[in-house]
DNA sequence: CAAAATTTGAAACATTATAACATTAGCAGG
DNA sequence: CCTGCTAATGTTATAATGTTTCAAATTTTG
């Protein structure tokens, strides 16, 4: 079997989740931002589903915690999380990712699988250059990319081979 | 002044909507399809605008006409219009944009001006074989792409010199 | 501590999109 | 021609997604 990056590798979820958690109070801490218990839970809920969760899908299982929470609480908690890098929108899915890159400084790309929900997020330098230099060349100045690519994950695909 | 691709060139712009119709009659012709009167008619309107429109503001412009249209006529004329290459949604405005390159096989890629709105659909194969080819590199079969990059155009770049 | 700023709560509302079912128009074959 | 079929449109209601606004609570800071 191939060598795969995660999220197609098999692992040990919860532990991704804890990295990802302790990874973004490191973050907060540095940038002075309050990651508080509102924004801690909604990104471990995202974290947790490790696909994307649309706002109001966030919304119910905050209820379910007790949390009577309306919408603007989410989008408030995801604003924030958005701006510090932690998460990222996918907006061919109106939906919500963690960052897998939280920290470094990227624009996101996305493989996005239509049959299991799988995202993953690529960082790949080559390719930011071509579609930054693609713009340019008609005199464009970008500053927000989006990239989203919905296809078969590799394990979709042999699944899919018996069709 | 350099030489820009519409539509950041000054052009006619009643003749470049003519010409849209024109193309999509001949397409749909050749695909045995039927651009009935509404279809024709939301085309005709966002080649018109030239610039991405909301489903809701083709309603409100269909209502002008005396059409007493529900959402479900738009979209449906939309939908149909998407299927036939002749217009594209952009999903990170929730609009849609008439197709510069209606009937060829291609992906679009969009430079969407953040200041005047305009958008430049771009076609370039380099940068989708660069895609592709980032995306077979993680063992991910593509199916759709999306590429939007907002930023600022030619013109708004120099209109925003003196800020 | 008190003032200021940030965060959260709560209600209403705005925008975007779809479901479900009835009706009408276009067209092929008898 | 008209019958029956399919595609297209009309109509109503509703779902899904996102925002505005203002008040209350909490945290930070001087």
């Amino acid at each position: 079997m191939p060598e795969h990056p995660l999220p197609y590798r098999p692992h040990n979820h919860d532990a991704c989740v804890s990295q990802a958690l302790a990874d973004a109070q490191a973050i907060c801490r540095k940038q002075n931002a309050r990651l508080t218990p509102i924004r801690e839970r909604v990104l471990e809920l995202i974290w947790q589903a490790h696909k994307p969760l649309g706002a109001y899908e966030l919304l119910a299982r905050l209820g379910e915690d007790g949390q009577n929470a309306a919408p603007p609480t989410v989008y408030r908690a995801l604003d924030f999380l958005q701006q510090h890098g932690l998460v990222h929108r996918i907006a061919s899915l109106n939906a919500f990712i963690g960052c897998a890159h939280a920290g470094e400084y990227h624009r996101g790309s996305f493989l996005i699988c239509r049959d299991c929900g799988t995202v993953l997020e690529l960082a790949c330098p080559e390719l930011n250059n071509a579609i930054e230099s693609a713009a340019r060349h008609q005199s464009f100045q970008p500053e927000e990319v989006t990239l989203e690519i919905a296809g078969l994950c590799p394990g979709c695909q042999q699944a899919n081979h018996h069709d």
